[in-house]
DNA sequence: CATAAAATGATTGACGTCTATCATTTCATG
DNA sequence: CATGAAATGATAGACGTCAATCATTTTATG
């Protein structure tokens, strides 16, 4: 009844415990007909190799390094200490965790952090940003023999091993189609507001906007976006003066950061005669926001699942396994006032 | 640099190595200077002990049976699919999953299943129906040493030693958030359907429903609900009449199963013209009907998520953890047509 | 059939922990 | 200071695997 060890393999194959050794780490100098008697031994006993007493013996440890930028923006550090939450669990599965960190949208930091170190982990992750030295930095390490996983933003789909992160076009049809369900039986004006122009996750949240709200007819129309660098002094400036000129705005599409400014504006406002809004991340400012019914819907990517998923994908790689078998894509979620996770990192784990 | 082991433990205590173990494993018999040198020892070095290696060495293997409702529900069946699943990567950390199935919402036929076995196992979950029969069987397992964990469903709460699932008031003032926003400058009336008069879960989840609309204030009201029990073709009966005879009905909430019956009618109707909807649990029948753009939301307790929970909820009672730094509410999870998550089951891990 | 090459068996010492036993040292007490 | 109890040390075998060595057997080849 208990499991069967690779003795028991052994001996139910008639071979040695040395041979049933050779056959299932692929020590080669086995006679083909052993190899056959073994593996039919293995998958009539149901035998799986014990991870844990493989890796004890082995010795086997592995090193994967975080390169984060080190925006204060509520978002990162959430990632942030969602990596230090996974040190100490995975350090029992003989896995470190580095952080690295580098100035946000910052490119050439990023490649000079992966061109940097590199030697000493096995793999790394980081938070990319579309740009040709990045893409040549992911290259070279990859030609070292270290894995680069891209997590939250992609860059360098040719080279970088996996993506781990939400679907950006998905997660702006999602704010599209909640608006819409704002909308019904009565028209509307919808206002994008976008943080960096040039940033792809941000248009393809907008592309997400755009093909929903079009979906819809014509009872739903978008203004043109504005722009406000993920800054809430921008954010509260620009949002106000565009609310006081088009006052018949009825729906807020905040697609990067700076939000604690468009609280605000939306504080001055009796709350039922505010637009609705939709915006980003579940962060303290979001949070605050739905509690006191300043916005609607909060569309988050779990960043405590992303990287607990990254590192899932990080050792699947080094272990040589086929790690798309645990990519299970991440999900955006939406919190609304009502299902607002405790408080404390919502880290579920497993 | 590497890990410290409890040899190094010993040595920098000045103990030896017996007795740094004695203090890890609370043997007794050790002076309380030892006590603490071992302590600082172990704080100073930052020791974990290998919790691979020791239940290597214990042989230590738990045997965890799950109690589940037969029924084929497809909410059911995912829950059941979901232990299936974890039963293969349970197995490398030496736990053993079983399933009993019994007739669903019976609580006899569930006490009988506790009583019969409960002997081969260190810990039971199951999905609870109230009734006192079950509070006796559960309370005896108890006594006899076998802890009992309820999901999706609870009983039982003094006996019992954790519940995991959703919080169901919460899930129902998710839904009434959501039928609010559908109402934005307009007015309405919402139809409550539900599947069992007598289910608590049910009667929670109209509660939800019923304060969030209250808050709205007085432009949304709402009907009696239905009771459908659960089936598709009273489902489709008594909604087709009662849409007939109340045509300003403009949201409906299915609070439990036989959605099947929902779409149909649904589906009879032009897209614009039917009333919003909301229900529960991402089914195959569900997720066609948001595709099909005859639903708006569902509603999702996310079964995966809640059998991987359970499971680390029991260990950490086996192993006489505080279970309570393990469970991360489970918070419900909605969903629209744009962010379905591939098909197969979205068990989001570990 | 002799010989080399290939295949196999047998065994050993790690890895970090648990559990047990037995010998030795330290301590309090009269 | 003698005595027994308490505390400590030392050590060994297991758990399931890896990695290595060396001896032995089987097989292919001329």
């Amino acid at each position: 009844m208990r499991k069967p060890t690779l003795q028991d393999v052994a001996r139910t194959a008639g071979v040695s415990y040395a041979t049933a050794d050779r056959v299932i780490n692929k020590r080669g100098g086995v006679a083909q007909k052993s190899i056959l008697r073994v593996r039919n031994a293995i998958r009539d006993l149901g035998y799986e190799r014990d991870f844990h007493a493989a890796n004890l013996s082995r010795k086997r440890h592995f090193h994967f390094r975080f390169v984060l930028p080190n925006s204060d923006h509520s978002f990162f550090r959430a990632l942030h200490a969602a990596v230090e939450a996974e040190t100490i669990r995975q350090r029992a599965d003989r896995v470190m965790l580095s952080v690295v960190e580098v100035p946000a949208h910052d490119p050439d930091a990023q490649a000079a952090a992966l061109e940097a170190d590199g030697l000493d982990c096995d793999c790394v992750a980081i938070v990319a940003t579309e740009a040709p030295r990045l893409s040549a930095a992911i290259k070279a390490l990859r030609a070292r023999g270290v894995s680069v996983v891209t997590l939250v933003g992609d860059a360098a789909p040719e080279f970088r091993t996996a993506y781990v992160g939400i679907d950006n076009v998905v997660a702006g049809r999602m704010a599209g189609r909640l608006l819409r369900m704002a909308h019904i039986a009565r028209p509307g004006l919808v206002l994008p507001v976008l943080g960096a122009l040039g940033a792809r996750d941000h248009r393809e949240r907008l592309d997400g906007l755009r093909a929903v709200i079009a979906e819809d007819g014509h009872a739903i129309r978008l203004c043109d976006p504005i722009i406000v660098h993920d800054h809430p002094e921008a954010m509260r400036r620009q949002l106000a003066q565009v609310l006081a000129e088009t006052p018949s705005i009825s729906g807020i599409y905040s697609i990067g950061a700076g939000n604690r400014g468009l609280l605000d504006v939306m504080a001055e406002r009796g709350s039922s005669e505010r637009p609705v809004v939709v915006l980003h991340e579940l962060t303290p400012t979001s949070r605050t926001g739905l509690e006191r019914g300043l916005i609607d819907a909060v569309i988050d990517q779990k960043p405590a699942q992303e990287v607990a998923l990254t590192i899932e994908v990080m050792k699947a790689i080094v272990a040589g396994r086929d790690w798309r078998a645990t990519v299970s894509e991440i999900t955006p979620a939406i919190f609304l006032k009502d299902n607002l996770p405790a408080t404390g990192l919502a880290g579920e784990s497993a």
